[in-house]
DNA sequence: TTTATAGTTCGGTTAATTCCGAACCAATTG
DNA sequence: CAATTGGTTCGGAATTAACCGAACTATAAA
């Protein structure tokens, strides 16, 4: 099943977001967007050579990346050679962790920042410190807020496996 | 004043930091951290240019760039033609509207995917439903949060710029 | 044991990014 | 007016990223 028009168009739009969001390379990208839009189908290499038009060596290291990333996973067939790709399960729940991660970052960053200002801009401090004492907070309410988030889809996750 | 090696290590440290989350070019995001590094105080190109090493025309494009960008805004001394370059003053409030319109983008990205899933993989989407439901909510959730984060940042600079 | 399938690896090409130096411009100073 | 200061602009060099083709490997089937 080739691909129709329609969903071609969408594969390169969510690529798009993916490349931007997620900063991996275009090829990269547009197999995950591949995924993403038939999430548990697998797709084999034959198909996603098929509809990016990529080369075999590109498509391979592009997917291998995906999986060292834990974007994509793959499954088998008995008595069938070929591996069957598809976006990870946990793809949500990875892009929030994701997300955690990089507030966690935007937190250190801010720390670091704060604790350099406050020893050699300590007159220029004041003002700067109630924004950035505001913005820390918010960090850390949205940090709280994504846990609980991440918990209830893993909650979810175990449910729907186990089934 | 050149630069204590101290200060140069973490212009590099949250250079990096700034490369990696704002997307922009390395030497453009040293040159934000800079001037992160000491806010509310203006550096002149040619300080840019020692702390740098770099040439003359690259800082002229990248600091062009951060204008551009609203990172940096610059100011003037009567009876002085130099520029004095710095972070604008709103930069926080900046970082946090750009996650803001990140969040808006993720939105839009799940709406378009559920609308497939519901029109081409309605067996499969019941599960899949459930998460992307949930994440959409928290992704909603979060823009609220930020958008009251925002108003008291502003909030607190025009009674700073008021004074 | 040859052949086909399902990928992987390596070397190289192309394209894009990042940065530089040299020439330039516009305002000020002597 | 010539010289200095504070940048800007342009053409190109160096680096990096993205992708390709061809040769290769490993498994299985004929």
């Amino acid at each position: 099943m080739s691909c129709s028009e329609h969903k071609k168009k969408l594969i390169e739009e969510v690529g798009l977001h993916f490349e931007q969001t997620h900063q991996i390379s275009p090829l990269a990208a547009r197999i995950y967007a591949i995924m993403i839009l038939s999430p548990y189908e697998g797709h084999t290499f034959e198909e996603i050579l098929d509809i990016t038009c990529a080369s075999k060596s590109s498509v391979s290291t592009q997917l291998n990346l995906l999986i060292q990333l834990k974007k994509v996973e793959y499954f088998t067939k008995p008595g069938d050679r070929k591996r069957y790709f598809r976006a990870s399960k946990r793809y949500l729940i990875n892009t929030l962790q994701e997300n955690l991660e990089s507030i966690n970052a935007e937190i250190k960053f801010m720390d670091k920042i704060s604790e350099f200002n406050a020893k050699y801009n300590k007159n220029k401090f004041e003002k700067y410190g109630e924004f950035s004492k505001l913005f820390k907070g918010y960090l850390i309410n949205q940090k709280e807020n994504m846990k609980d988030t991440i918990e209830k889809m893993s909650n979810l996750t175990e449910e729907l496996t186990d089934k």
